[in-house]
DNA sequence: AACCAGGCGCATA
DNA sequence: TATGCGCATGGT
């Protein structure tokens, strides 16, 4: 068991299974950086916050006392419990053996418009450029936060450009999907925050209203997102992955669980490309 | 200089 | 329902 502390040593709360370096550079969040002392950094629901690795645990840096309650604990997901999700995806021989390679791996759960904007950014495209415009989104249209630092955009903002206003960003054809997104999201013609609790089909559905939102990217806001652990994202490592690994489709001991179990899977076959 | 990148829309059959 | 192609941009 690993302890969570504040800066002054006063104990947070414990988690287990958590690698910052697996869990924010897996390719689910792109707004986290790492300097050279290993300290994280990164923003989320406009909150920032710093994690350090020490003996036993992690030091969180937030801004202030309450934002472990408010906003990380949910964010990392701390209340889940990994050890006996692992335990129970060890039933898997492919999965047991990429878990104990990335057991640190989290399943975030980040701010619905934010995770859909980020991951119709992600089409077609690569995690460096991919971070360099959502980067440059945030600067340019989101909320400063100090410091240098800026909120991603709400899709209220987002909705009132127009699609050539989005060009410094350098998205190309994404921009008109960006603002398709946030207009409907905005005008709450799709209901974002009903998502969590949605039927997993509806929900889908729903996502898929926004031009440039397909199976991929409605997959992904739904388990990055909005905590659908069920929603289960196909892209082309995953697709060799079931093909080679499961071509008789996923075991019993994944259900309800996909999505968490694709991360590791998914990390395993990207960091070792045998074709 | 082609080819690729955590896909999707659109045309075609 | 199922393929195949083009798409903006930038890095190998």
């Amino acid at each position: 068991m690993l302890t969570l502390y504040t800066p002054d040593g006063s104990v947070l709360g414990h988690t287990d299974c958590f690698d910052p370096a697996l869990t924010l550079d897996c390719g689910q969040a792109f707004r986290w950086t790492v300097n050279e002392d290993g300290c994280w950094r990164g923003i989320a629901f406009g909150r920032k916050l710093g994690i350090k690795v020490t003996d036993g645990g992690f030091v969180l840096f937030s801004e202030s006392k309450d934002d472990f309650e408010k906003v990380w604990k949910r964010y990392f997901d701390f209340d889940r419990d990994y050890a006996s999700l692992c335990k129970r995806f060890s039933e898997d021989d492919y999965l047991k053996s990429a878990i104990a390679m990335y057991s640190g791996i989290r399943v975030l759960r980040q701010e619905p418009w934010e995770t859909l904007c980020s991951f119709i950014i992600s089409q077609n495209n690569n995690i460096p450029r991919i971070k360099g415009i959502i980067s440059r989104l945030c600067e340019g249209f989101g909320e400063s936060l100090g410091g240098g630092d800026y909120a991603f955009p709400s899709a209220e903002d987002l909705a009132r450009l127009d699609e050539r206003e989005l060009s410094p960003l350098r998205c190309g054809f994404r921009a008109k999907y960006i603002i398709d997104a946030a207009q409907k999201t905005a005008s709450d013609e799709v209901r974002l925050d009903e998502l969590e609790i949605m039927p997993i089909e509806e929900a889908r559905a729903e996502l898929m209203k926004i031009k440039g939102v397909g199976p991929k990217v409605a997959e992904c806001t739904l388990l990055y997102g909005c905590g659908r652990a069920e929603a289960f994202p196909v892209d082309v490592w995953m697709k060799r992955v079931l093909d080679e690994l499961y071509p008789k489709g996923l075991p019993a001991c994944f259900d309800g669980y996909q999505g968490i179990a694709q991360q590791y899977l998914f990390h395993w076959r990207r960091n070792f490309p045998k074709s």
